[in-house]
DNA sequence: GATCGATTAAACCAAACGATTAAATCATCC
DNA sequence: GGATGATTTAATCGTTTGGTTTAATCGATC
């Protein structure tokens, strides 16, 4: 019974997870997830108690997926080079095994931003320590930011940005041809690193 | 009267903008839009006959917003720098003026892909021609790039998503501080472009 | 002052919503 | 094999949804 009690809630929270990212927080009733999970509404209720709670748990984990833990990376004895490029390749990586992410994130955060301040604090991201820490890994190699705003930005915008606009760009850009556009989410992982590397060299 | 009729109807619509942009189609009721507009929910009917055709003619014209026209600006006779930098300018202006287009546009276009091309036709855009523009316009400068389609994502991403990630950026990376998110808003005008020549002049 | 479109109010409809309840089933342990 | 707790079903609750209908009101035009 262990098994199947743990196989039947955590299918309940995989099956949740795919719909409220596909169709967002008011897209999504409960009744599409009992459906999509093959169960009974009132099992979603015994489980979860509330609509609410539920997505909260989804929530916050694709949350703290989103942020990236730029201060492990940063604080590594890497190279600048190296590290931009660890960075790079492991964001990536995260959405294209879940490429929902960055839209499903942005689009709640947009909605509800006030509860912003719990979330970061849940898990466990201290925004002034990773800045810092990336300030001290660019001065260690004589690179003084004129702004590591700007940079930050940058170098997440610019892995974030093909995922939250896919369906736009693989229609216009690729055909709608998807293993095309998968190619090119490759390809992005020495893109990215070399315009934001040409970036901090030039200055 | 005439006055009025229009008043009201335009009204009606530059509300229901801003409660669907604010929340998405599925998280608006029309009663949320009467009631913002001051009016009855019968009127709404009157007008727009439904809630799907009133969120039409309000997202139709946001995806233009959102679909920059590369082919215009590109077909000048500006340098190549110039381009760049005046592509970079207006297309932030736009945001900074309509700060909920990109996640509003990319939100609904990822729960509802399939109605993108009708969209594009409706738009009177032609990515082939665009994207053949840009590359005669960097040919003619001798910049071969060996792929535009990175080009253009790298340019637009790096304008979207400061307003697409908008809280959650402002919250971690400023304090919070609205003022000064809108001054870093401004300052991509410059940055954007700084970063994409150095990548083209570096290949 | 009659006419016409704009506007409002109120009531209503069927459907879907989140949520609760009570009862039935099932596996497991003593 | 009966007791216990986990799981599942079905029925139901009150509310909200998009949408419609009907009747009344208002303002301007002719």
């Amino acid at each position: 019974m262990a098994d199947d009690n743990i196989s039947t809630e955590e299918n309940i929270l995989n099956v949740a997870r795919e719909v409220f990212m596909q169709n967002g927080y008011d897209g999504t009733s409960m009744q599409m997830i009992a459906s999509a999970a093959g169960i009974n509404k009132s099992l979603l209720h015994y489980y979860y108690r509330s609509k609410e709670r539920l997505f909260e748990k989804i929530f916050s984990k694709a949350f703290s997926q989103f942020i990236p833990n730029l201060g492990v990376i940063f604080m590594s004895d890497m190279t600048l080079e190296e590290k931009i490029y660890a960075f790079t390749e492991r964001y990536i990586d995260v959405f294209i095994e879940n490429p929902l992410i960055p839209i499903f994130v942005m689009q709640e955060l947009s909605k509800n931003p006030q509860h912003l301040a719990d979330l970061v604090r849940d898990a466990g991201i201290n925004p002034d320590i990773m800045k810092q820490k990336i300030i001290q890994s660019l001065e260690k190699e004589n690179i003084a930011l004129e702004d590591p705003q700007h940079f930050m930005v940058n170098l997440i915008g610019l892995c974030v940005f093909p995922f939250a606009a896919r369906p736009l760009i693989q229609r216009m850009m690729f055909d709608n041809d998807e293993v095309a556009y998968n190619n090119f989410l490759v390809e992005r992982k020495k893109e990215v690193p070399q315009l934001i590397l040409n970036a901090i060299r030039r200055a």
